[in-house]
Parts: C-alpha cells; sequence; structure tokens
DNA sequence: CATGAATGAGACTTCATTCAT
DNA sequence: CATGAATGAAGTCTCATTCAT
C-alpha cells in the first residue's frame, strides 16, 4: 500500500512529474495518470496546510507550476480533488482488510496490526486531508460516500474489538464509545505530529499502541 | 465555570432573545451583552454543524431574525466571531486553573478533573466549534491568539502529568505526545457524540477516564 | 397593456429610476418594483442590440451606472432576467385575451385588433428581445414556460382564423400554416423597423393589416 | 442551385466523410474541400439547434468523431465557420441572380420563382443558421459582410416587386415595408417548419406564394 | 494530417462589508 | 438600534485557441 502511494514518486510535490524515470519513455495513459497523482498530492498537501476554502486552485496550479484550467484536464471541480483525495485515503484501510485477516491471530494482534496500517495512512498526505479537511465542503452526494468510507473503516475496528473481547486479548467495554476514543487518538494525529519530527512513524505507532492498550495508570 | 458557561441563559438558543427575563427589565449594557451571547452561540452552532465557510452571516442572522447588518453592531467582523467564540471555549478550561489546583491530591486526582472539566467544555457550543471549525479561517494574528490558548491548555495537561508521574500515580511515558493522545481522544468526540443520545457529559467523561486510565488491554 | 408597460416611465432607460414622479414619496416595495422594472427594459434593449451573450452583466450595470453585484437584489440570475422579459413580453397578449373576445365582432375584426395588439408588443423592448434573443439561451425549465407561452399566443390566433373561416371573412386555408405566416409577418419587424423612423407603429400595423388581408397580387 | 448544395454529399451530415465515394480514390485537394464541407454543415446543424453560443467546437467535433483542434485545419476560427456558412446560404440566392432574370417573363412570375429558390435556400442547413443563428455573434468586419449580402438580396426582392408594380402583375404599396413583410413570411419558416413533416419543400413554397399573394382575405 | 495537452481571457456568481435612512 | 440597498473583491469554471508531438 504504502510503497504504491509512493509510486509517482512524487512525495515532493510537482517537480517529479518532469523526471523521465530512468529514461523510461512512459505511454501517455501512464503520464496522465502520473500528473493526476501529482495534482492529488499536492492539493491535499494544501488543502490540509491551508484549508479547503483558503486553497484556491490557482494556489495549487501555481505549486505545479501549471496554469489554473490545466487541473481542469484532470479534475472536473475542486470538489472533485478533494472527493478523491478522501476517496483515496479511506481505500488505504477497506482496500487490505481481507489479505489481513489471518485466521489463528488473536484480536489484539489485528488490532496492533490495523493501528500499524491506520497511523500509516493517517500521517500521509491524503489521509491528513481527509482529516483536517473533513467533509463539510463536499456536496452532499460526495459527503455521503465518505461517510460511508468511514463508516466501513469503523466498523472494520468494530469487528476486531469484537473478536478480542471474545478471545479475551481486550478487556470489555461499550463497543461504539471504545472505537471512537481509539480513532481519537489517531486522528488527531495530523494535529500535531510532524513526519520531520524526532519520531518517525513506526515508532508513533509504538506510542499509540502502548497508549491505547496500557493506558495512563500504572501497570502493578 | 459551568456557571459561567450558562450565564448568558441561551444553552436553547436564539429564541431565548425574546425572553425578558422574569419581566425584569434590563439596563441597555446587559441586554446587549445578552444578545451579543446569543449570536456567540447561534453562530457557534452553525459553525460546527456547516463549517465556516459554508455559514454565511446571513444564516445566522436568519437563524436569529434579525438583518444581516445588525450583527455588525456586535461584531466587527465574522472574523471575530470565530475569534470570541473560541476565546470562550479556551476560557473555560484556562480561566478555572488556578482555583483548582489543590494541593494535596495526586496528579491521577487531578487528572481527573481536568477530563471532566475539559469534556464539558468540547460538548458544549463553544468548544465544539473550536474543534471541528480549527484555527485555518481565522486570519493570522487571531489564529496566533487561539494557538496560544491552545498551548496553554496542553501545558496544564503537560503539568498535570508530570505531578501523577512524580507522585507514581500515573505511568511514566514522553509526556507530549501521551498529552497529545489524550487530546485526541477528547477532542474527536464533537465529531461523533450526540449530546440527546443514551450517554450523558457525565457518563461521557467516566468512560472517557476508564479508557484513558486503562486502555484496551485487559487488566489482569 | 401598453399605457400599463409604460407606467414605470422608464421607456428612455435608467436615469427615469431618480426622478421621483410628482415629488410623490414612493414607498420601499414600489421603489424596489420600479427599479426592477428598469433593470428587465434596460437589459431587454442590450440583449436585442448585441445578443444575450455578447451582453455582460457588466454592460447592464454600466448602462444603469450600478454596479455588477446589485442586479443580484433583483433577480436570481442571468438566465432570469431574460425569462422574465419574455414572460412580460408574453404576458402583454395572454392578459387581455379574455377581455378582448367581444362576440357579435367577425373573424376579421377580431384579427384587425389582434395585429395591433401583437405589432405593439412586438416592437416594445420587451417583445423584440423576445423575438431577437429567443428561447435558445435559457436553461431548458425556463425555455419550456416561453414555448408554452408562445404557444398560448399561436392558439389565440388560430382561434381567431377558425372564426372568420367560419362566418367567411377570412379565407379558407391551412390554419397551421397560415398562422405561422402570419407571425412571421409580425415576428420579422425587429429586424428591421426602427421605430423612430418615418412609420409609427399604429401606421406598421395598417400596412401590416394591408398585406395580410390583400397579399401581393392587385385587386381587380 | 439545390444540386449544388448537394455537391458536398453530406445531405445526411457527417458519416457521408467516411464514404470513399464509388471508390475514386479523390485527390487531397478534393478531400480537403469535401470534409471542409461537412463540417460546415454540421456546425451549421447545431448553430440552428442549440444557438452559437450554445454550441462548443467539441460539439461540433464530437459529432464529427474527430478532435477539437482538428477544426483548425479547415477554419481559422469558429467565428469564421458561422462566416462561411451564412455566406453560402446567401451564395445560393445571389449567385444564380444573373441566369434567372429571363426578360419577358411578368414580375409576378419572378416573383414566384424567387420564392421558391428563396424557400429552398431557407430551409437548408445554411440558410436556418443564416437566420437563426443571425449576426450578432459575428465579429463586426464578419458582420459586415453578411449584412451586405443580405442587403443585396433584399434589393433583387425590391427589383422585382418594381417590375411587377410596372407591369401590373403585383399590387402597388411601400415597396420596403412589403418587402420586409415578404421575408418575414418565409425567413420565419426555419422558426416552425419540420422538414421531415406532412409538406415538403415545394409545397410549403406553394402555400407561401398563395398566402403571398392572396392574403388572408376572401377572394371574391 | 491529426491530436492530447495546455492556457489566457473572461464570465457569472457569492459574500463580507459599508452606507444611508 | 436596525436594516434595505449597494458594492469590491475574489473564486470557480468554460472555452476558443495554440503548441508539441
Amino acid at each position: 500500500m504504502k510503497s504504491d502511494s509512493n509510486a509517482d514518486g512524487s512525495q515532493a510535490g510537482a517537480p517529479a512529474a518532469r523526471q523521465a524515470w530512468r529514461g523510461a519513455i512512459q505511454n501517455r495513459d501512464e503520464q496522465f495518470e502520473m500528473k493526476r497523482q501529482v495534482v492529488l498530492r499536492t492539493a491535499a498537501r494544501i488543502f490540509s496546510q491551508r484549508g479547503f476554502h483558503q486553497t484556491t486552485l490557482s494556489d495549487i496550479a501555481d505549486e505545479l507550476h501549471i496554469a489554473k484550467p490545466t487541473l481542469y484536464h484532470y479534475f472536473r471541480s475542486k470538489d472533485e480533488i478533494l472527493l478523491q483525495v478522501q476517496q483515496l485515503a479511506i481505500a488505504q484501510i477497506t482496500d487490505v482488510a481481507i489479505d489481513d485477516h489471518p485466521t489463528g491471530t488473536s484480536g489484539m494482534e489485528q488490532l496492533k496490526a490495523f493501528v500499524r496500517r491506520y497511523m500509516e495512512m493517517i500521517v500521509d498526505d491524503f489521509g491528513t486531508c481527509l482529516i483536517m479537511t473533513g467533509i463539510l465542503p463536499l456536496k452532499d452526494e460526495n459527503r455521503r460516500l465518505i461517510r460511508q468510507g468511514s463508516k466501513d473503516i469503523e466498523l472494520m475496528l468494530r469487528e476486531i474489538l469484537r473478536r478480542g473481547v471474545e478471545d479475551g486479548s481486550i478487556a470489555s467495554a461499550d463497543p461504539k464509545i471504545t472505537a471512537m476514543f481509539f480513532f481519537g487518538v489517531i486522528n488527531w494525529v495530523p494535529y500535531w505530529y510532524n513526519p520531520e519530527g524526532r519520531i518517525d512513524v513506526e515508532g508513533l505507532a509504538d506510542h499509540a499502541l502502548a497508549f491505547l492498550t496500557g493506558g495512563l495508570a500504572p501497570r502493578p
């Protein structure tokens, strides 16, 4: 998933679009798709930094060194850009669900895997934009799509919690509220975490796991 | 604190503006201040529901059954409305700090008090708006004010955590990260909690406390 | 009808808006409606001269010496302006239908009255705009409204023709085609007629009547 | 005239472009000219249906199954397309003027020939576009060209009327106004006539002639 | 010849804010 | 104090047109 999301090599933004990687001549469709991804990632980043409405299409175009109308080659509207950013973020979680349900592992083990995966998504440009921009700017129909996606993820967690309670690896508690506390811990990360800082994503996931499982109280 | 937050008597919203409380004729300043509070609370609620930029001043004025320019009698700008909403939210926490530092209580005890107080703030219209609208819509100078306020609250928690670790009532961990996880749990509440639902604020605070202190792992 | 359509005294355009007629102080609603009419008439005139799409809202606003957004106090969209212009034109014909069906007059007499009335409508700003701008710029729903109105007028003429044929005052011929030829004669007027020229509207109607009834062939 | 208008073989529209006529390999210039005509006719039809400004170059290109920039191989601009459509329509009348002035025929006879020829032009894609799109979308210089062409046609009719009045075959009346009424009858046809309907063009011309010569009044 | 990509110009529309009553 | 009217500023989006392959 993560390697995939980096395949466009555009973590650093627009300029990458010009790099003919290893001299390989890509066909038009590949180039198109690549540029599209670069636009998405750039937009996601600026949306997260300034907010959706504080970001004009000119801002995005300028950052990419293209003209404003060029954006309309890749997307039908500003709204669609945000929609697709958020859909990509959600897909990073929901798409891998099936592979990653190895039977035989305890609920707690599955929970740990879930935390790592979810944390990676949330610190990525797309995931951060999903959280920080939110769904309010989307128009009704698109908002419903994202809401459904979020619901799907929530149910994934609830299922994991249920299993954990069942097999005794997770303490019993109100499942819905617990799930939302859980998401709060991770979803809030984009508001304060600096990926360039002292702690990398793996370490952050470890911290989160410790906090989520053990809480603040000292273990006897 | 709580009584303070209800002082405007407008928990129920705009219509309250018409209630001549107990027939008492208040003087001009009181009336003015009262209306001001009603505007703030109404604005906070709509901002939270639709988002700052999706809310026009007409929306607010309509809800209050007044004309749009009338809002300018109470506030200099839309930005100022949001600023004051958020400042009120922050004040609900920071203003009571001093009273509530009873020496002789453990860090954990102080933490519990903090959770209850903070939870009450966050489910209130103002607190919810602080979280859901965020500071991005504010203009630079005002943003800095709110950021500072948030920082102050963060430091309050950090101090409580430090004491708790010191007196052994709280497990040792990276204080900054732990604080942010902590805030995540509560700040995320406005995104999902329905005050009219099955669980009241007190109960919610209890659940949060259990989660924050004990985590997901089963206690031996 | 005609006196009514001139009641706003704005045949000459915007400046009239400032004339406090006979010093009478009109109430707000009247002023509003008056200005609205001036906007409509001005828009109609410019639409007719330059075409709908060649006319920008700035053009209209400039002509009226107001700012562009001010137009939105009176109308929701450019489309709505055109719609109402055309609806007013159509109403000038359809609204008087009932009063003007005096029994006892021959079909030919009714036809003459119809020609005079219709000619007056068509040389008016609104009627001219109805013809020269057409319905293609309107969006689907509005287009249907105007199409229906036109159909109504067409049926009025067809009914008159039918009566005339019945009472022998009008020659028998395919009613539908005849009606369309008839409309062609008058509808084409805006494309060439200059109201400020040698012939006034009454005279024009007389000419049209002679042509419509007698045709080009010499009478024996 | 009519055979001329079919020379491009595209009465049926765009698909004809693919027909390699009788397997004959035409030289470059012929192919080019043929495609050009197909573009013109397609454009004329769409312009008439939707209006000039509601028609984008993409619409035309899509209908022809070519790409938008390809249009620029045949025309310098959208404006030029309309210009040439309208010029072709006008030429259909003005080009045959000289051949068709047989001395020895009465004015009325010439008028009848004129009506038939003009009616055929007006129901053709190009003529319909001339009427329905009008000259307003054209830029000034081109507008003048078409206006002049229309004027030429008008003078042709005026000359015919003059002759008819002279030789007694046409009733005397204001020549200019009469001419415009005359054009109204025929020019309005595109707004209502359906070539696929009950009446063919010849029949329509007959009806028009009867109306134009005899009018609505019953003949004694 | 043909076309995918890109763009400059410009339109409509929205909205916070000011003015005059 | 309150408000209808008016507006400047700005943003999204469209489209004819050009460029490079």
